[in-house]
DNA sequence: GTTCATGATGTTACCGCTAACATGCTAAAC
DNA sequence: GTTTAGCATGTTAGCGGTAACATCATGAAC
């Protein structure tokens, strides 16, 4: 298995028997830092040198040691992010935007999943700054105590920290680079029931550090008083609050269904909203099973616009978050501030950028034919 | 925003103002070595020590410098992965085991997508080991010449390397953790020609690279000849190839039905195999709003076993790949080598590891009335 | 009391690279 | 011919850790 021809080659044992600048040198008369300037500017060494350099590092077949690299020169070129799971695909976009974003930059990205866990989200924050990210992104503004002080000490250091996913309507500590979840929360209820229906319920997902999730059902509930009141119902019923079991969701959302058409009668809900598109979905297809009938019967709001919402009876309406433009914009931030001065980049190392969403209105919430908005159905 | 208690501490600001060993050490009053071997070998510092090291840590706000300490040991206690997508659930999980079987051992995980695009992995192979990985996965046993060297060259140096998804009859250079997907293609059409069906064809996903689902097809259409020749076809039909267009694969699916079944007449296929589910449950779902009789007219076969699958209609049939097994089983793998001397390490960085992979039959394919198979399936 | 194993801690010398400054050479300016 | 600017390259001194060896008590064994 050994090839002759590499084994020939003078490459010296010292150390990790690794190829270094110095073996390239050697091979091409040099020394070593003339390599490295080759290497990071090679405008900077004469033409007939670069050459040389050239076929020197061909000849050995060199790799960089960023290890060493970095502990000189104090940049990384590595981008650590921490998402809650990578099994979600809404996640799963976002860092394959960021990943994409930053390569060409020559950014390297580091990644963990903390599995909703926020214990081990400080871990993992504590884990990767030791390998000193250039960047470090992290999901939603909730942490422990000890991440956010691990979090802001980083920050104070000039290491950008980006919370994705979220924009809260008040400034943060660190760069928020997402939308308000509140905001996306009030929508649904008014489109709910600016579409003419009157009982509302929002099934929750089974994930208890969703906070995401959470604060869009606390908004809907909040906003379905108001939007109610003012469509002339003085004293409105309460949203019925669900949480859908953990596991497969579109059986969850089959579940959550089933539990709000119980109580049968006036009570019974006639419009659904849903932490994500998953449940949606499967309470859609359980309501076509069951014959019920879409839009008009029960009205199915998503959140996520999957692929799938668009494909089943007349298409799920939900809301579209940007997904990957969260993770887009993130590389650029990062590339903007890092090419910065440190002294520039201090003051912007706290700002928000909120990417616009969009509620897709699609079949599963036709305006339900009413006489006037005015008038309660009940 | 400046915490006096933590700005009046005793932090050098040599080098790049990061608090060091040394600081710890000057705290608590001995040299850095011996905290140093507190952080790796607890019990070999005196307890009174130990003591006055955890306190010293505590009050400096200590952050190992993961690369010098690389640089020093020549561990890195990284990981690398390169997968083809990450919006892909499937790789998203296998990405997602990994990175969980990795946490305890305390590795980190580098990661990087290539976009199926076998240029770009080899530009992140490189990229990647120049962050010297204690091992790295890729996806696949095809990369370029070039990709092939790199890797066979950090092989050599006793990094393990490890193929995900591919488990080729013939071994390897590298270790390869996943399952042969031509016997996935054969179990398919077997399974097909056992359901009754006699003209199959079978639909590719758009991805030009995704050798793994050409390479089903292949072995699909060659095993169709074989069973319908011994369920006593001396002639059969040459199975009908399609190729889905790139993009939303439910769309895909749906215009891949309708390709199918242009061909009004006996030549008109009444099975079809698809490269993955999702294209499946496309054509699923057309044939549902077309009134098609799945299984009866149609038989559906698809691969990855989505949760959706089991959500529509009867069920789809399909096969379900290892998913998290191959990312969980690479861990261990990866955990196992790392802990061996590098002598005994060198003689196990090539061996083969099938992970078992199932056809899961659902209503999409119920057998369709007909005279007894010819032989068992095997 | 001397010897010697043992355990705790310290010293030295790097790992591979780069920032900052130093050197030496060439050619234009005087 | 000397000065000087400017470019190409080299020298030095680390970055922050760790391996390997050295030192120094301590106490048991003789």
């Amino acid at each position: 298995m050994a090839l002759p021809a590499l084994e020939a080659l003078p490459r010296s044992r010292r150390g990790h028997g690794r190829i270094t600048l110095q073996d390239v040198a050697e091979a091409a008369g040099i020394t070593k830092i003339t390599v490295s300037r080759y290497l990071r500017q090679p405008e900077r060494v004469a033409p007939e040198t670069a050459q040389r350099i050239v076929l020197a590092l061909a000849a050995t077949g060199y790799l960089p040691n960023r290890q060493a690299g970095m502990l000189a020169s104090g940049r990384s070129g590595m981008v650590a992010a921490i998402v809650p799971s990578l099994a979600n695909s809404v996640f799963a976009e976002t860092v394959q935007a960021l990943s994409e974003g930053l390569q060409p930059a020559g950014f390297e990205l580091m990644l963990a999943s903390s599995g909703y866990s926020l214990q081990r989200e400080e871990a993992q924050i504590r884990a990767v700054l030791a390998w000193s990210p250039d960047a470090l992104a992290v999901t939603g503004h909730h942490h422990t105590p000890e991440a956010s002080a691990l979090l802001r000490a980083a920050a104070r250091a000039g290491t950008p920290i980006i919370e994705l996913w979220d924009c809260a309507p008040n400034p943060g500590e660190f760069i928020q680079i997402g939308f308000d979840h509140a905001a996306v929360g009030r929508a649904m209820a008014q489109h709910l029931v600016d579409a003419g229906y009157r009982r509302l319920a929002y099934v929750d997902t089974g994930v208890a550090a969703d906070f995401r999730a959470h604060e869009r059902g606390k908004a809907f509930a909040a906003e379905t008083q108001v939007a109610l009141a003012s469509a002339g119902l003085p004293r409105p019923r309460p949203v019925r609050m669900l949480t859908a079991p953990e596991g497969d969701a579109f059986e969850a959302g089959r579940a959550a269904l089933h539990q709000l058409l119980a109580p049968e009668g006036p009570g019974r809900a006639d419009a659904v909203a849903f932490a994500n598109d998953h449940l949606a979905c499967g309470a859609l297809l359980e309501a076509q099973r069951l014959g019920l009938q879409v839009p008009g019967q029960l009205g199915l709001l998503g959140f996520g616009d999957f692929a799938l919402g668009r494909q089943l009876a007349e298409g799920l309406s939900t809301v579209h978050p940007p997904r990957q433009e969260i993770g887009s914009e993130a590389a650029r931030t990062m590339i903007e501030l890092l090419g910065l001065a440190p002294a520039e980049r201090a003051s912007r190392l706290s700002r928000q950028t909120a990417v616009p969403w969009q509620l897709v209105t699609r079949g599963s919430t036709a305006a339900v034919a009413r006489a006037a908005p005015a008038q309660p159905a009940d």
